[in-house]
DNA sequence: TTAAGACTACGACAGATGTAGTAGAGCGAT
DNA sequence: ATCGCTCTACTACATCTGTCGTAGTCTTAA
């Protein structure tokens, strides 16, 4: 039932799922940019195995292709990563968060759309 | 010469080493917890492995046994990681903060000190 | 109707990871 | 000197991941 772990090739295969919805191997493949594009059956293999652990799922067939589509959330999806990487760091966030300023990955705005984000969380948790 | 990419037992291991300071494999593994912890050659097994990949060097030796001691620190460990977790998410930060406020991981203390971080960092700069 | 393409379904394989056993050398207490 | 315990240095192996190749079936345009 948790969602299951993916992964870093499986993700992005994911991604393009969620970003175009139900599509086929070939439409998956066509997303990847050229650079470092894998291999057709190489993103079939990824489909195939996405559909053994439950993250994807034969949605309907046109002709003879079968078109897939995601079964677990982005948000599901990405909340398995995090909580590892933040396990892995004993569970603190502060290191995260310093890493991402330290590299300008978080900016003044993030700080306060993260802000308001709490803030609102809190009020409904009351 | 970039940090070498490590694996989550990997980082573990090192954990312990960054915690202890020079350690033995012995004293590495009694640092892991009662549950679950592995067995004695496995984490020499990672030892030997974090050798490899340069991340540890054989300091000295006490009687027959080897001291370990980390090469990378701790911080640009935790940024390789953090850095192919963002690489996966697009490079937005705003997923992963938007995940921590929403587990509780992230308080406004948290969020108070990465502002104050920010605006250091951003007095230095110029 | 038929030949070119597109797809599917598998099979393979190398490298990374987690996990651990074994043989034998070295040290220390008797 | 020597017996037991500790460590080292290997070896092994099952999974997981990333990467494809191939054989054979379907579709479809000429």
């Amino acid at each position: 039932m948790p969602s299951p772990k993916l992964s870093k090739l499986e993700m992005r295969v994911m991604e393009a799922l969620w970003k175009q919805g139900p599509s086929s191997v070939r439409e998956i493949h066509d997303q990847f940019p050229k650079k470092g594009k894998p291999a057709y059956t190489t993103v079939q293999t990824m489909v195939y195995r996405l559909e053994a652990k439950g993250a994807v799922r034969r949605a309907k067939k046109i002709s003879n292709a079968n078109i897939f589509e995601a079964t677990v959330t982005r948000e599901a999806a990405r909340s398995r990563w995090i909580d590892d990487v933040l396990a892995l760091f004993g569970g603190r966030s502060q290191p995260v968060m310093a890493h991402m300023i330290e590299t300008g990955k978080l900016t003044m705005e993030d700080i306060k759309e993260a802000e308001k984000l709490l803030k609102e969380l809190a009020r409904k948790d009351k």
